[in-house]
RNA sequence: GCGCUCGUAGCUCAAUGGAUAGAGCAUCUGACUACGGAUCAGAAGGUUGGGGGUUCGACUCCCUCCGAGCGCGCCA
């Protein structure tokens, strides 16, 4: 709800150098390369604020040098707007070293936008439906499905910020034999019995079996319970995700899909297409038209529909429904899917591609130094109500957006719960407040804050500072790229770097002084940091405090024997 | 056997084909009469699993070998 479309102002500066560079490549007598201009900003402090390497894709072999000290000339020549000096660097890159001016531009751009700083407009209005978590509905969601749980709700709000309208959803599978065999095992424990052979196992059966007596009393009958115990479990997983913060926009049932006869509907479509053939008496669907491995049945000798068709009818709902684009999150035992599932939908006269599966590596739950099997059906598994009963959701969140989504992940409870107060979110935390914390204490002692337009930013000039802006100036890039790489652990890595320089800085450089300028222009730094710390935060699901408890319990006796 | 994903410091993990591969934890050494020390500075720690190739330039792309995880059903 950002009303306008805008550049983003901290990019001016790139904007204007790119350009800069277009014309000074044709003014040298080269042409730009296929692929752009490109700025970026230098891993190294002393390769200067920007750099490039068109020399390098320019000149090729051996030319490199040769061009990039003509383009110096014609910067030294023109001098863009901050630019104080280009130089030539190894191989042919150009290096750009820029006025502090530039980042001061940076501060009054974050000021100006709040909240919205660091937003885009890359995905400006597209409906997307995002499912994810999507666990059967048969048991409590484990620990490891807390992954999908964080990352999913992150990932919704990154394409939120560049614009997109996102649905969150939740699939159901209520139709299936899984639920069944879930129906026949709890009613077994409620009639004290043991689960079937291929039943669930698990310990949480026998207390539900427990409340399903104690609420609907004896002569329950199997449906009945299987019944109960759905929309009991249903009501569990809304709850421990309500715990973490993670609301669901649609719990879609796949049941309404039968009753509604769209798998029927899905059937004769598919069928209509003529990539369906018929073979030992099943329907299949020659998905390797599309690319697939090998082909799939659609329904079975016995007539029954497989669980390929009934998604073909979901996913093609999600359409129905209004979305643009799908996303679906998937945990990485289902690739094999992927591209039947794609292949149907594109046989139907969708769009290659969809929906887009965002596959990710499991989580290795470990306790004691062992690998925790997670299985409802064989019973041994720590739920994700079990880590929130023990740690804050924000460390919970945290934990599981710290890495890449295409690695495995290794949870380990001991390390979580015990040291939990050596989690990276706290140290992240901690910089928010203290960021906080010098706006209360300048006010408290009546140093009022003046306008951002009426305060010359010209004393930040420190190392710590710059460095603060430096990375407030990247911020909207790296919002951009965590989400068109569907990665929001990037977003967890720019927030940890960030409040590290803020801890720096707060360390070497005190904001409020006898220096009535410097104490101005920090005390925007510092709600700029502020405001970089909070929207990153934002966009992860972790709360930004304006306070921390204080973690030493001596500290807070001794501050009560005083008072 | 075939397919997908992965292999980076002692451990857990970062790094749009860029320059000297970075953090945290653990280890060692230092720093407050201070806006909150849940902090900061420094040291040590690497043949990016091995070997080839492409490129001005490879952790990144290609080939191959080794190792790990996950899939290869008329289950869902």
């Amino acid at each position: 709800m950002h009303g306008q479309t805008t550049a983003r102002p901290p990019l001016v500066i790139r904007e204007q150098l790119e350009a800069a560079l277009r014309v000074a490549l044709t003014e040298v007598g080269c042409s730009e390369p296929a692929g752009g201009v490109a700025l970026e900003p230098p891993k190294h402090r002393d390769h200067g604020d920007w750099s490039t390497n068109v020399a390098l894709q320019v000149g090729g072999k051996g030319e490199g040098r040769v061009i990039a000290a003509k383009l110096v000339d014609w910067f030294e020549a023109k001098r863009p707007a901050h630019v104080e000096r280009v130089e030539v660097a190894g191989p042919g890159f150009l290096n750009f070293h820029l006025a502090p001016t530039w980042l001061h531009d940076v501060l009054r751009a974050v000021v100006a936008e709040g909240e919205a700083y660091g937003s885009g407009r890359a995905l400006a209005d597209r409906r997307i439906n995002l499912e994810f978590v999507s666990a059967n509905p048969t048991g409590p969601l484990h620990a490891g499905g807390g992954r999908w749980v964080a990352v999913g709700d992150a990932l919704a709000n990154l394409l939120a910020a560049q614009g997109a309208e996102v649905h969150r959803e939740y699939y159901l599978n209520d139709a299936g034999n899984q639920l069944d065999t879930f129906g026949a095992s709890l009613f077994a424990r409620y009639e004290g019995r043991e689960p079937p052979e291929d039943g669930y196992q698990g310990e949480y059966l026998v207390d539900m079996a427990a409340r399903l007596r104690a609420e609907l009393g004896d002569g329950v009958s199997e449906e009945q319970a299987r019944e109960w115990g759905y929309h009991d479990v249903v009501a569990q997983l809304e709850r421990d995700l309500g715990r973490i913060g993670v609301h669901f926009d649609t719990w879609f049932s796949e049941r309404t899909l039968h009753e509604r006869g769209e798998v029927e509907k899905v059937l004769d479509d598919v069928r209509a297409t003529g990539h369906v053939y018929e073979n030992d008496g099943a329907l299949w669907l020659r998905t390797t038209d599309f690319g697939d491995q090998r082909d799939r049945v659609l329904v079975k000798s016995d007539g029954v529909t497989t669980y390929l068709c009934n998604d073909l009818a979901y996913h093609r709902d999600k359409f129905a429904r209004g979305s643009e684009h799908l996303i679906d999150i998937w945990g990485a035992d289902h690739h094999g899917q992927v591209k039947s599932l794609q292949s149907g939908l594109e046989a139907l006269g969708f769009p290659a591609g969809e929906p887009e599966v965002v596959l990710g590596q499991f989580v290795n739950v470990v306790r004691g130094g062992e690998v925790v099997r997670m299985s409802k059906r064989a019973g041994a598994i720590v739920t994700l109500a079990d880590i929130l009963d023990e740690v804050d959701p924000d460390v919970c969140r945290l934990t599981f957006l710290l890495q890449s989504i295409d690695t495995a992940q290794t949870f380990d409870l001991d390390v979580v719960t015990k040291q939990s107060m050596d989690n990276p979110v706290y140290y992240v935390q901690y910089a928010h407040a203290r960021a906080v914390s010098i706006g209360r204490i300048a006010q408290e002692r009546g140093v009022a804050r003046l306008g951002i337009l009426d305060v010359n930013l010209g004393p930040l000039t420190h190392e710590r500072e710059l460095d603060l802006l430096r990375a407030l100036a990247t911020y909207p890039d790296d919002v951009a790229e965590a989400s068109e790489l569907r990665a929001p652990h990037r977003v967890a890595t720019w927030v940890r770097d960030f409040a590290s320089r803020f801890h720096g800085f707060y360390r070497d450089c005190r904001v409020i002084s006898d220096d009535v300028a410097l104490t101005q222009a920090r005390l925007w730094l510092a709600e700029a940091s502020r405001i970089g710390l909070a929207n990153a935060l934002a966009l992860l699901g972790v709360g930004a405090p304006d306070v921390m408890a204080r973690l030493d319990e001596d500290d807070a006796e001794e501050a009560v024997d005083q008072s």
